[in-house]
DNA sequence: GAACCAATAT
DNA sequence: TATATTGGTT
């Protein structure tokens, strides 16, 4: 198309809406625009449409909501494939649509019915896009290997092209200096600015090649092609091939797609997955409609399946001094921090993993009863890495990154997942049948679940060299008030209240048998270092459920063993489920006074990957290992 | 060679 | 702070 005097007469416009008379409707106004118009009421066709005539088209107007292909499917194909504007239309106009509208390249959303005063101004969009592209060619002819006008940070160029990316999302710093330079721009003449530009462009010809911006276009071409590769199979030279930008070289591509995974790995303070995720994606604000689809994975389950998956309340932390080692109580601490980087990166390594997962809403289902030992066994041992060795009794800390919202889990076998707070918390309370003091000790955790407060970040850490840190934190919770003497009336619900507790209902068994924990190592699922191969699915599955799981373990290795009850009620359902059936409180659950050995307890802490050989080693867990992070 | 990651430079 | 570059590793 020529921008010529008659512009936009003749403009070609390709319309798809599979509604007929809307169609019919917009073909007229368009029309009367003056608009060259195809029509077609399938989306299918309109792309095929688009693709055999790849320069036949200037414009694009398609409907949102269509039965052979999503709009803004359409929208992203188009804008991966073609370099068309397009215009989205809908009958509904809510913020959400627009808003995933315009993040996802369209130039603009209209809703219905649409007026003819709308459709008149549209040749904007195209004399927009035309501009654009003939500052990319010109970049391109002058042999800089550049052709992302307005791309480049490079001011001389940035003022040339200033004022045509007028993506709304821009990045505020762009945008800012686009709408600085845009304001200059107007006052020159294209002669001029021409002119301008080969001068200036001389003067530069000797420096490096221009610093690339990327700016809300690109970022969504990049996102765009992320989405359509899946975020595991996101390389950056298939990025690249996709996004099909001249000029953009593999190492931008893998420089930024270094910085997206890091930002979404980025743990966030946020006490809402979906705020955290929002909130780590540089671009996800703007992006957060296609940022939300592509980690819509992630999303989904943690805002909506782990709080499910949780019971909701407390945590436990039985974290016993040395001293209490060979002590009936069992101790395992789970353990971790927000803030360490460890978190961290577990986090965006499981939301990596998340969204790549298409069953994602089936994850956490089929997990009360679909964990297999062998499956985790085979897929854990590529992520795992070792941590340096615990060196006391305590040894059991595992950790990964979620972000506030406390969901915690107490399973029915006083392991107690915690799944907030940037913690995947995998903490085995084995209270001990007769032991009242472990009971106390026990009690304690629960206090200090509620009181997150109360958590020194430090307990989070690792290294060992931290423990000391977590036995303080263990002390710190001892100080809330317990009063508990006899085992089977150490919890009342009374109690709970007055210590304002909330404990998260959940089966519990008490264990009789005395455990020594001195060999116990942290472990932890692989996602630490996953390495680009990130364990996926089953790797995420495995930080998320490995508390779960160990439970399970439980019941696969000691069988014999009480505790044994179905763990998927308690999975299943936020309701606890205590081993007699009844929905009973902590406390009488403890009454069960169902045994679970300390191999039972060791078996099911350690993944089955990770516990190998150890059958007879009784939890001489050589090297310490830690959930990825 | 391509990809990853971390660190560092710009 | 964002992006580029580099070096080591897989």
């Amino acid at each position: 198309m020529v921008v010529g005097d008659r512009f936009p007469v003749g403009m070609r416009v390709l319309a798809v809406d599979d509604d007929k008379t809307c169609l019919t409707v917009l073909e007229n106004l368009l029309r009367k625009c003056q608009y060259n118009v195809t029509t077609t009421n399938q989306a299918i066709k309109a792309l095929e449409m688009l693709r055999k005539n790849r320069n036949k088209f200037d414009l694009v107007i398609s409907d949102v909501n269509m039965p052979d292909m999503d709009g803004f499917k359409l929208l992203e194909l188009v804008g991966l494939e073609m370099d068309l504007p397009v215009i989205m239309l809908s009958g509904y106009g809510d913020k959400e649509r627009v808003m995933r509208g315009v993040i996802q390249g369209a130039c603009d959303y209209l809703t219905k019915p649409v007026r003819i005063e709308e459709l008149q101004n549209i040749w904007q969009h195209v004399l927009r896009r035309r501009i654009d592209s003939k500052d990319k060619n010109k970049t391109a002819s002058e042999g800089k290997g550049c052709s992302m006008a307005g791309k480049f940070a490079n001011e001389e160029k940035a003022r040339y092209m200033a004022g045509e990316c007028s993506q709304a999302m821009a990045p505020k710093n762009n945008t800012d200096q686009n709408i600085k330079l845009g304001q200059k721009r107007k006052e020159l003449s294209e002669d001029e600015e021409e002119e301008e530009y080969d001068k200036e462009n001389e003067e530069h010809s000797n420096q490096k090649k221009p610093r690339l911006v990327w700016d809300a276009e690109l970022h969504r071409k990049f996102l765009a092609a992320v989405n359509h590769l899946g975020i595991d199979k996101a390389f950056p030279k298939r990025i690249l091939d996709l996004m099909n930008v001249e000029g953009l070289t593999r190492e931008n591509v893998a420089s930024h797609l270094q910085k997206y995974r890091l930002g979404l790995r980025k743990p966030t303070q946020q006490p809402s997955m979906v705020a955290a995720l929002g909130s780590s994606d540089p671009y996800l604000q703007m992006d957060s409609v296609e940022g939300f689809r592509t980690l819509s994975g992630s999303v989904g389950m943690l805002s909506t399946t782990l709080p499910s998956y949780a019971s909701g309340g407390v945590f436990c932390r039985l974290n016993p001094p040395s001293g209490l080692r060979g002590v009936n109580s069992a101790l395992f601490q789970p353990v971790l921090s927000q803030n360490n980087s460890m978190s961290a990166k577990a986090f965006g390594n499981m939301q990596l993993s998340m969204f790549s997962a298409n069953q994602t809403s089936s994850l956490l289902q089929g997990i009360p009863t679909s964990i297999d030992a062998n499956k985790f066994q085979q897929n854990r041992s590529p992520g795992i890495r070792k941590l340096s060795p615990l060196d006391d009794s305590s040894g059991f800390k595992v950790s990964s990154g979620f972000s506030d919202t406390r969901a915690t889990v107490i399973n029915p076998n006083n392991f107690v997942h915690d799944l907030s707070n940037n913690h995947l918390l995998l903490q085995r309370n084995s209270p001990p049948a007769q032991n009242s003091g472990a009971f106390r000790n026990h009690s304690s955790l629960g206090a200090a679940s509620v009181n997150t407060q109360s958590f020194d970040p430090g307990i989070c850490e690792l290294d060992h060299n931290r423990h000391n840190k977590s036995w303080q934190g263990t002390t710190q919770i001892s100080k809330f008030p317990t009063n508990t003497s006899a085992v089977s009336k150490v919890f009342t619900h009374d109690q709970l209240a007055q210590n304002n507790l909330k404990f998260s209902s959940s089966t519990f068994c008490s264990g009789n048998s005395p455990v020594d924990f001195s060999s116990t190592r942290a472990i932890a699922p692989p996602l630490e270092d996953a390495r680009g191969k990130l364990q996926s699915q089953e790797g995420l599955l495995e930080n998320i459920l490995l508390a779960s799981c160990y439970t399970q373990h439980q019941s696969w290795e000691s069988d014999k063993r009480g505790c044994n009850k179905d763990m998927s009620q308690t999975f299943n359902s936020t309701k606890s489920v205590s081993p007699n059936g009844d929905t009973s409180s902590l406390g009488h659950s403890l009454d069960q006074n169902n045994s679970v050995s300390s191999e039972g307890i060791g078996a099911s802490l350690v993944n089955p990957s990770i516990t190998q050989s150890n059958e007879g080693a009784k939890y001489d867990y050589a090297d310490g290992w830690r959930i990825g992070v």
